[in-house]
RNA sequence: GGGCCGUUAGCUCAAUGGCAGAGCAGGUGCCUUUUAAGCACAAGGUUGCAGGUUCGAGUCCUGCACGGCCCA
């Protein structure tokens, strides 16, 4: 082993000591009758009856050495225990190697019977003791003591890029970490859940794909060696998922990994998970409702309310949600009204007269869209519903009657962050080819959001495709939210990072 | 992409341009109900990397890497 410091190569010769006594320091087999929350509760119930023997196992936390007598504190999965060691109850040999070769960070396992120390903690009082996994590094030190019952932590490892760069240190440490990510599965749980309850059908569709699509997003490109075939890792499940409307599945959602190749931001990881469903025979009103009522299970499901504290804000998520169309948020918001402006160059000239810079080329809606993110979305901590969006970035999505330059669309907001974007599926094929031409046209100068055309697509709908809803949410957003956590990299096991020093590779491009 | 801030012992952090330190962790002792156990002693450093200024740089300057916050 290479770049051992000084406190590794003293516990690679207390891992040499103890294979000297005759003790397997990686046994491949465990004896466990008890968790630690379990043996706290058996000692409970038991009262002043009898205490059985019972084994338990875990990691060490702390060890509190005091001549002829050890204390220490286990951790495994559920909660912390006590051990109490005697040199009389173990024999003099095991204490002192129990002493001189077990350290912090190791997993053991302990056998014996509970009972009450002085001081009130429930404690193991240990006739054996064993290891189950020596631990050569230590783990970044965090201590703690509770207090009246609240877990204070001193010297807690708390540097961000350490955290994300070795998360097995972090969770090893920080129990709250562990829990956003028990929460996290939460969330995915009670979305199967409730769209499984729902008659939806979960499906699993291509990642690799020759022609990506579905939203505005650069992507990643990758190569099939023996095909000799580039492909791209998809950025939406879209195209795929509304293909399967037309086999006749008519409610559909897949949750899985999206990978877009733009900036890393405190919302936005290259690679996340999203959430799709669509609903034949419904429109963008019987999703709304359906959305509201499935973030209000989540939350109920996940955390345990419907009210949430976010950021310091108190946010209600049962239903119904706030609805407000576009059109007067951003009238409300910035004082522009969009309807008089029908042209991208007129909008311009009005933000420009508000002190807006907006981009000389962006179309009509990449205008509106900006708006809508700069003047609108940090204001919308409850839960709220904006509708009816520009059609020209929207293109699958079906237009409003009467009003062929807006869509059936709405986007849900919560805590200042987009959570997710729905619409009525444009089920039209001759107008969806019309769309794919026109975003051909409109983005021609903007590689990085065109759209290619989906032949395949276009004849799948060709075929018939029920009037639908359809559904995308991004998972890790919605998991911040419901653990309260400002960046989306704290909801990210391992989140993206630059290579560091030495690990980086060569940069080939 | 721009601005600001940060990077010092395993962890968390100090250090007017003048001997690189503390707490915890680790080591050696003492200690048979402790709990941030306690006491004593000793040890622990390429101050992110590469240059520069200076008699002297953790500190000032330039560049780079990585990260954080804000802005676009």
């Amino acid at each position: 082993m290479a770049d051992l410091n000084e406190l590794e190569q003293i516990r690679l010769e207390k891992l040499a000591r103890l294979k000297a006594s005759g003790k397997e320091a990686y046994p491949g087999r465990v004896r466990r009758t008890h968790t630690t929350a379990e043996a706290i509760q058996a000692f409970e119930r038991a009262g002043d009856g009898p205490q059985t023997e019972i084994e338990v196992v875990g990691r060490l936390r702390s060890i509190r050495r005091m001549g002829k007598v050890t204390f220490a504190h286990i951790e495994d999965g559920g909660g912390r225990l006590q051990l109490y060691l005697r040199a009389d109850d173990l024999g003099q040999p095991e204490f002192t190697l129990f002493n001189d070769v077990f350290d912090l960070g190791d997993f053991v396992q302990a056998r014996g019977t509970m009972f009450r120390t002085k001081t009130g903690e429930v404690t193991l009082h240990v006739g054996a003791v064993g290891m189950l996994a020596k631990a050569v590094s230590p783990l970044p030190a965090a201590k703690d003591e509770v207090v009246d019952g609240q877990r204070v932590v001193h010297a807690a490892f708390s540097d961000p890029e350490a955290r994300y760069r070795e998360r097995y240190a972090d969770l090893a440490v920080n129990p709250e970490v562990r829990r956003i990510f028990q929460t996290r599965a939460g969330v995915i749980r009670a979305l199967r859940a409730f769209l499984d309850a729902r008659g939806f059908v979960e499906v699993e569709t291509p990642i690799l794909q020759q022609i990506y699509g579905g939203a505005a997003a650069r992507p990643f490109v990758t190569h099939h060696n023996q095909l000799h075939q580039d492909l791209y890792l998809r950025i939406s499940f879209e195209l795929y998922l509304k293909r399967l409307l037309v086999g006749g599945i008519e409610r559909v959602y897949e949750i899985g990994r999206d990978f877009r190749n733009e900036g890393v931001s405190f919302k936005h990881n290259p690679e996340f998970t999203q959430l799709e469903f669509y609903m034949a025979f419904a429109d963008y009103r019987a999703v709304m409702e359906l959305t509201e009522q499935m973030l209000a299970y989540v939350a109920e499901q996940a955390v345990g309310s419907t009210t949430i504290l976010y950021r310091g804000h108190t946010i209600d998520l049962s239903p119904p949600w706030k609805r407000q169309d576009l059109r007067s948020a951003l009238l409300e918001a910035s004082g522009i009204d969009i309807s008089t402006h029908p042209t991208a160059d007129s909008l311009r000239r009005a933000m420009i007269t508000r002190g807006h810079q907006p981009s000389e080329r962006s179309t009509r809606g990449k205008l509106i869209e900006s708006l809508l993110a700069s003047q609108v979305e940090p204001n919308l901590i409850q839960p709220t519903f904006i509708y009816d969006y520009p059609r020209d970035i929207s293109p699958l999505a079906k237009s409003i009657p009467d009003d062929a330059g807006t869509v059936e669309r709405f986007e849900g907001f919560a805590g200042g962050m987009e959570l997710c974007n729905a619409f009525t599926e444009l089920n039209d094929p001759l107008d969806q080819e019309q769309r794919f031409l026109e975003m051909g046209r409109d983005y021609a100068a903007d590689d990085e959001e065109r759209h290619p055309m989906d032949e395949d697509y276009l004849r799948a709908m060709r075929y018939g495709m029920p009037p639908n809803g359809g559904f995308g949410m991004g998972v890790d957003r919605l998991t911040m939210l419901l653990t309260d956590q400002s960046t989306i990299r704290e909801v990210i096991l391992f989140p993206h990072l630059r290579a560091k020093g030495a690990e980086a590779p060569e940069d080939q491009a």
